[in-house]
RNA sequence: GGCGGUGUAGCUCAGCUGGUUAGAGCAUACGGCUCAUAUCCGUAAUGUCCGGGGUUCAAGUCCCUGCACCGCCA
């Protein structure tokens, strides 16, 4: 039986329309999924919408349009810009749907009986654009931290989680589980937090309807985010034991941006604990970006809007930035220079026209029919160990979420490729009859080689190693088992690949 | 204010437990090849490794201190 493997993105708020933040949770959750299942692994990879709350509510209204109506339009512009982008999540949740609300009020109701939720009231100051309360200190003069909007004092009776006293146990798990929070930075943030000490949750509201009531007391919503984080499990089937529940919870990891972490940290995992439920294996909170060197931000109108990436510059492009640009976890910078840059200098100059001069080569001295290799010499046998050493290397990147060092491994080969070309000059040795087997053995290293870098870049690039491994004459052999070197075959025919990616100039 | 982090070539960054001439990619200059998307390969140059002090036979790497920037919490 194949080994399973559960990720997740955050299910994406209906209140925002997406934007590169969220194409690039979506797409590493993309290509670690792609990947593991290239490595024999039964994936479940899930990503959804979070819908309920006061914003959507009023968002709604403001619209002239009800809350599940809002939801309805919003999500199918994620989801369609999830197809465009190749994500090949096998499930998408929303948080609206039945199997969703009777997963979360059972859980909710569970936790209630066992003890750790309870009926209490609450004063403070409320943010609602936030949906946030605040505490007197934590206000800046009178208005909300967050958005500097002003705030109201509002006493609701609420439901509270009694988080506090999970508060030493999520320490020592955290403590004994160094890879359970990601990157190192990151935990040590939530470490602190923790020990700073948790106060009890409010976790319902009075104010509005839009959300998923509290069983026996409809007068009581859910809060969102007790809503939202239960979707990882609802997912499976929760609370049916369901064979996907059974398979697939406690969940590999979940990817998200590091402005969500405290929930996934530290609220989610200590509702699990009560609920008396395994925990997350892993959380990676991977960082922002800036755009031209500025905040992202709507005021400033330079939202990036992936369609219009994708438009411009293509999909694995697109996919290939991303992932490449900057390490996985630190915020990075996006601009069209850098892009640009990216795709004429590593996707143009580098991976297309290796791809190119290799088959245009077999294509002029083979008639694209793949001859047998001879004795490999040294400078072959290199290349073979170099690429073989790369899938090794990409393994351990990955299991690291480490994408943009996955990629730098896989240019490694690539790189080498080029070398080796010019290394062993087949355009010379074609000259010459007599070493034509010296020529084959020389055509057939550099196309395996590329063979096997395109199967691992078929998680990262699905569209571009396609084409390539169609060129490359590859039938359906795309997997762990295809990346062991010699599984190109004799007399399989070659054709000149077209440029994969042309250069942008200008 | 408390805790944590960062400061290394023009740019983005690697440099683990201290040890030969401090590295990579991109950009720059020069040279080479011609199979290829004017692509590829090679060579070169540039660094007070933030400042100051200390430990050590030896510090970018450890300690102290100052400055700058960033994150989390308050």
């Amino acid at each position: 039986m194949k080994p399973a493997f559960y990720l997740t993105t955050p299910i994406y708020y209906v209140n925002d329309v997406p934007h590169i933040g969220h194409a690039y949770t979506t797409v590493a959750a993309d290509v670690l999924a792609r990947y593991k299942r290239l490595m024999g692994y039964d994936v479940y990879f899930l990503t959804g919408s979070d819908e309920h709350g006061q914003k959507v509510e009023k968002a709604a209204t403001t619209a002239g349009e009800t809350p599940l109506e809002l939801a309805d339009r919003v999500v199918k512009r994620f989801q369609a810009l999830w197809e465009r982008l190749g994500i090949s999540n096998n499930d998408f949740i929303r948080t609206t749907q039945e199997r969703h609300k009777k997963g979360v009020a059972h859980i909710f109701k569970d936790i209630l009986e066992k003890g750790d939720i309870y009926l209490g009231e609450y004063e403070d100051w409320y943010c609602t654009p936030c949906e946030t309360f605040w505490t007197e200190t934590q206000l800046i003069d009178g208005r909300c931290p967050d958005c500097n909007r002003p705030v109201e004092k509002l006493k609701e009776e609420s439901y509270f989680f009694r988080m506090s006293k999970y508060q030493d146990q999520l320490l020592a798990h955290i403590e004994s589980h160094p890879d359970f929070i990601q990157p190192k930075s990151k935990r040590n943030e939530i470490i602190s937090f923790v020990k700073e000490g948790l106060r009890d949750l409010s976790i319902s509201r009075t104010t509005f309807t839009w959300g998923i009531p509290v069983p026996d007391n409809d007068r009581h919503v859910i809060y969102v985010w007790f809503d939202a984080l239960t979707n990882y499990i609802t997912a499976l089937g929760y609370p049916e034991a369901t064979d996907d529940y059974k398979r697939f919870w406690p969940v590999n990891v979940h990817l998200i941006g590091k402005d969500i972490l405290r929930f996934h940290a530290v609220y989610w995992p200590t509702f699990l604990m009560a609920a008396g439920l395994p925990l997350p294996e892993k959380v990676f909170a991977h960082g922002w970006w800036t755009i031209e060197g500025q905040k992202m931000s709507k005021s400033l109108q330079n939202v990036v809007e992936p369609n219009m990436l994708i438009d411009k510059y293509g999909v694995d492009a697109v996919r290939y930035f991303l992932l490449r640009e900057v390490p996985f976890g630190l915020d990075g910078d996006f601009s069209h220079a850098s892009l640009v840059q990216r795709i004429n200098s590593d996707l143009a100059n580098d991976l297309g026209n290796l791809l190119s001069r290799s088959t245009a080569m077999a294509v002029k001295y083979f008639n694209g029919i793949l001859p047998a290799p001879a004795v490999l010499n040294e400078s072959d046998l290199a290349l073979k160990r170099r690429t073989e050493e790369m899938i090794a290397t990409v393994d351990g990147c990955l299991n690291d979420m480490a994408f943009s060092k996955a990629l730098q491994a896989i240019w490694e080969v690539i790189s080498a490729g080029n070398k080796y070309i010019d290394e062993s000059a087949p355009w010379t040795l074609a000259k010459d009859p007599a070493l034509k087997e010296r020529l084959a053995t020389v055509m057939y290293c550099l196309l395996e080689s590329q063979r096997i870098v395109h199967i691992i870049l078929s998680a990262f690039l699905p569209a571009t190693a396609e084409k390539a491994l169609d060129s490359l004459g590859c039938g359906e052999e795309r997997s762990l088992v295809g990346m062991a070197w010699g599984g190109l075959r004799e007399g399989t025919t070659i054709t000149k690949a077209e440029a994969l990616f042309p250069r942008i100039e200008g």
